[in-house]
RNA sequence: GCGGGCGUGGCGGAACUGGUAGACGCAACGGACUUAAAAUCCGUCGGCCGAAAGGCCGUGAGGGUUCAAAUCCCUCCGCCCGCACCA
């Protein structure tokens, strides 16, 4: 027998493939469409095994849905602006775009080394200016559609990187990327109003146009999102104080009008106007900055004591005449959200009452928990934030708290000092970067028209082209290229520039599913087909990791609603059933130094681990996510030159769920590659098996034990694709190929029937192990055309079953019975069991109870 | 702090959503083949008692509902993820 050789056989048929021209996607629409999509690669130079399970798990649903006569669509592209490019070019003087096209070849040589059901034909890079141009028309789109703003803000400035970021990119107060603490910054940005769409964001993650997402996803982006109903408010200033910029009241926002008469002070944020206006005052001054300078980490903000500094300034409250507040800058508004202003309950908010004890303000209690007594119920030591019923309130006496909050705004709203309003957590989006490498915002300022839109004739706004050496130098390279930046403008052909900022990469990925399922043919003619992207999207099945769970998805889906606006698309979901899988993690080694080292540096030996060079100890750590920082990484190529693509695709498809995190290990990989060399003897033995019989009707003398095994597995199998559970679809085909061994004596029609289903239910985990063993049984064509199996209905359902019989909850017994014995005839039968019957012994049976096809419990005492 | 999730053999995990707990794989152990090793094949593999048949216990801990609980309810304990001064 000639062992299986995945080096040959694997190139092989992925030529085979190839030349058959296999997995172009066809323009045939009278079959159902299906558009299988995984998260694109940022090319960073090397496939790693996270992305292998990403694809694995793609490609099996993608050879399954073809299998099954679907249409489908499954592409492959490159993620591939973005700052480390630009940091390469820093380092090794490649130019962004150099590095970048030579990763991406790279890594599509290594991904057609996993064999993946992949249409190459419309492969394409966000950097290719066939891609980026059509994403400068569709801003200008968004422009003209009122979608675009440009502002001063506050930015989130990296001072490594030396770019903007936007909040979600700033973690604990640090950059995303660069892990630097993040500075504020006032700049010009260009935004895009994502909170315009924030209501129908929100709306579509429970109306049940995104049934087919997780439920922590849609929990996340319901949070980021963060809508809250409260009330704007004016406090007047009270007569003879005003602040310096002539102001005559303050606006402020709450979620609990219910509250006011326990306020006790208004407080500002420090970049609010009024504090602001204040700013010649040197204590002021000191005080709003020392605000500025505290850090925003996790652990400053968990250890920053409230501070205030009380202005000389006062309000007057709505409801109490002559009652007035004293007015506070506090560190712990933030001007972002709401009016940047508040007013404070002490007695019903945990901050409020942090700061109302430092400066000894009221702290009166509004709000009366069931069963205390108003005498005696006090909020001195704690905060009360239940509900209960509304007292020491004036008119909102005796309210419950949801009616108080109703009637507090209805009686501000008719003073004229405000209304109800909306607010969210979430902000709009950002997309200025002060980077080289990103796709050019095509706008131009001229100092007499302002800015102008590139005219969409003008466009590409194509990146100039620059030596390598630029990138030595901080900062954007675009605005140190006078002849790429200084243009005429276009509206009065005066002298004006271009604008140097480029996009944040998360709109390069906001559209590209849109871009793939446009024909290629079309794809100089606009940013997508209308007729394609109205039939392909939305994407059927979307699999990436939860790590965008917000960012990308939350802007994919925003810009699904843009290009809905602006006549390209006509969906306003993008992705319409969405899988999260799990990482890959692998053990962690350190050497007696402390100092982490790669898994082919340590030799193993029963429990314990050396290092292969010297023999010294090594510790093994904690089983952690494969980074190159700790070093717990293995290559996909090594795995793959040891054991082939199929038993890479199926180790990791089988060892734990799909959406759970799954320990890469050494042995489970071996054991991979001993399945895919025990199907191939299996198979090499019946060699020409499918072409010698015609499986299109059993022969009476078929073996009926086989047949259901092999019919029970096709059902398994497919059940348990169509819902993500690989892991399971993989344990049942290890059961059947037992059954197929314990049964070698079965006649030969029936195996033929058994390996032919077996081989097609493989073919989406280990593709060139199926066509292989296709070809060797005699199959027709190749087996990514054959049909998925079809399980007979018939051979699922047993004609006599295995009833276990519990005695009290205990199990006793089993009996035989056929599928169609009624109730009685079960009793009987468990009540005649000799096993049961021993238990009964001296007992008096008082109730039997039936689950039919189940049990039988019989109670007795 | 808020929100979400999870706890099952030595390990990854199954258990048809209340009906035989531990499928399948990995590891381990025993055996066959071999001069030997690798590979392969056969077998054992939750704990305790027992020679065996069999019995008892067992799904983080404790309680409850039920003929029946890993699954539902309550109270704890532990772990993971997301958000976090959002008024």
């Amino acid at each position: 027998m000639a062992r299986y050789n995945p080096k040959e056989i694997e190139p092989k048929w992925q030529k085979r493939w190839e030349e058959a021209r296999a997995f172009l996607t066809s323009t045939d629409r009278s079959r159902p469409k299906y558009y299988v999509l995984e998260m694109f690669p940022y090319p960073s130079g090397r496939i790693h095994l996270g992305h292998v399970r990403n694809y694995s798990m793609g490609d099996v649903v993608a050879r399954y849905k073809r299998a099954r006569g679907f249409n489908v669509l499954h592409p492959m592209g490159w993620d591939a602006f973005g700052l480390p490019a630009e940091n390469a070019a820093m380092q090794t003087g490649a130019h962004p775009a150099t590095w970048t096209y030579s990763n991406i070849e790279h890594m599509r040589a290594e991904l057609k080394e996993i064999g993946l059901a992949i249409d190459w034909s419309r492969e394409f890079a966000t950097c290719d200016v066939r891609y980026y141009r059509w994403q400068q028309k569709l801003f200008l789109d968004f422009w003209r559609a009122g979608l675009v703003e440009r502002r001063e803000s506050y930015v989130n400035w990296d001072p490594v990187d030396m770019t903007v970021l936007a909040n979600e990119q700033v973690i604990d107060g640090k950059g995303w990327r660069s892990g630097a603490a993040v500075e504020r910054k006032k700049l010009s940005q260009w935004f895009l109003k994502i909170t315009d769409k924030a209501d129908d964001l929100l709306a579509a993650l429970d109306d049940g146009r995104l049934m087919g997402w997780p439920d922590n996803v849609r929990v996340m982006q319901r949070n980021w999102i963060g809508k809250s109903k409260g009330l704007r408010m004016k406090f007047r200033f009270a007569a003879g104080t005003t602040p310096p910029n002539g102001s005559r009241e303050i606006e402020i926002y709450t979620t609990r009008p219910d509250t006011l008469f326990g306020a006790s002070f208004v407080a500002v944020a420090p970049d609010h106007p009024l504090a602001q206006s204040f700013a010649d005052d040197a204590k002021v001054a000191a005080f709003i900055a020392d605000c500025q300078k505290a850090g925003t980490s996790q652990e400053a903000i968990d250890k920053a004591e409230k501070k205030g500094f009380r202005l000389p300034l006062d309000v007057e409250h709505p409801f109490i005449d002559g009652k007035t507040l004293p007015v506070y800058i506090a560190n712990f508004i933030l001007m972002g959200y709401g009016a940047g202003a508040i007013f404070g309950c002490p007695a019903h908010d945990e901050r409020d009452h942090e700061f109302a004890k430092k400066y000894r303000l009221d702290i009166i209690p509004v709000v009366l928990p069931e069963g205390e007594d108003p005498l005696t119920f006090s909020a001195a030591e704690k905060p009360y934030l239940g509900p209960g019923a509304l007292y020491n309130s004036g008119f909102l006496d005796g309210l419950s708290v949801d009616a108080a909050v109703d009637a507090a705004i209805a009686r501000i709203e008719s003073m004229g000092l405000g209304a109800s309003a909306t607010q969210y957590r979430l902000r709009d989006w950002g997309v200025s970067r002060q980077r080289f490498w990103g796709c050019p915002i095509p706008a131009i300022h001229c100092g007499k028209c302002g800015v102008v839109p590139v005219p969409e004739g003008d466009l590409p706004v194509k990146l100039p082209d620059v030596d390598a050496s630029v990138f030595k130098t901080p900062g954007n390279p675009l605005d140190r290229i006078p002849e790429w930046r200084n243009v005429p403008c276009p509206e009065c052909a005066g002298p004006a520039r271009r604008e140097t900022d480029t996009f944040d990469t998360f709109v390069d990925s906001s559209w590209y599913f849109a871009r793939f399922a446009t024909n290629p043919a079309s794809w100089d003619a606009g940013p997508v087909d209308r007729e394609d992207v109205d039939y392909w999207l939305p994407v059927d099945q979307y699999i990436g990791g939860v790590e965008h769970a917000i960012l990308h998805l939350l802007y994919a889906r925003y810009f699904s609603r843009a290009m809905k606006d602006a006549g390209h698309l006509s969906v306003e979901e993008p992705f319409a059933n969405l899988f999260t899988q799990g990482m890959v993690t692998h053990v962690t080694y350190k050497d007696a130094d402390g100092k982490w080292l790669f898994p082919d540096e340590v030799v193993l030996e029963g429990g314990n681990a050396r290092r292969a060079d010297d023999g010294s100890p090594v510790t093994i750590g904690a089983i952690e996510k494969m980074s190159k920082s700790k070093k717990n990484v293995v290559s996909p190529q090594e795995i793959v030159a040891k054991y082939g693509a199929d038993a890479i695709r199926w180790f990791i498809l089988s060892d734990s769920p799909p959406e759970r995190d799954v320990e890469w290990t050494d042995a489970g990989a071996a054991g991979a590659w001993k399945l895919v060399a025990r199907i191939w003897d299996t198979v090499e033995s019946a060699k020409g098996l499918m072409k010698a019989h015609d499986l299109s009707a059993p022969p009476a003398s078929a073996d009926m034990a086989l047949r259901r095994a092999t019919h029970a597995a096709i059902a398994g199998v497919t059940d348990d694709i169509e819902n993500f559970r690989f892991n399971k679809a993989i344990a049942r085909l290890y059961e059947f190929l037992n059954v197929l061994k314990r049964v070698e004596g079965a006649d030969a029609w029936t195996r033929a029937e058994a390996l032919s289903a077996l081989v097609r239910l493989i073919a989406p985990f280990t593709p060139h192990l199926a066509e292989e063993c296709w070809e060797t049984l005699g199959g027709n064509g190749l087996v990514c055309d054959a049909p998925w199996p079809t399980a007979d209905g018939a051979l699922l359902i047993r004609e006599t079953l295995n009833l276990p019989v519990q005695v009290n909850g205990k199990r006793r017994g089993e009996v035989s019975i056929g599928a169609d014995a009624d109730a009685k005839a079960v009793e009987a039968a468990a009540l005649g069991d000799p096993d049961v019957r021993r238990h009964l012994e001296g007992l008096t049976v008082r109730k039997v109870v039936v689950v039919p096809g189940r049990i039988v419990n019989i109670v007795a005492n």
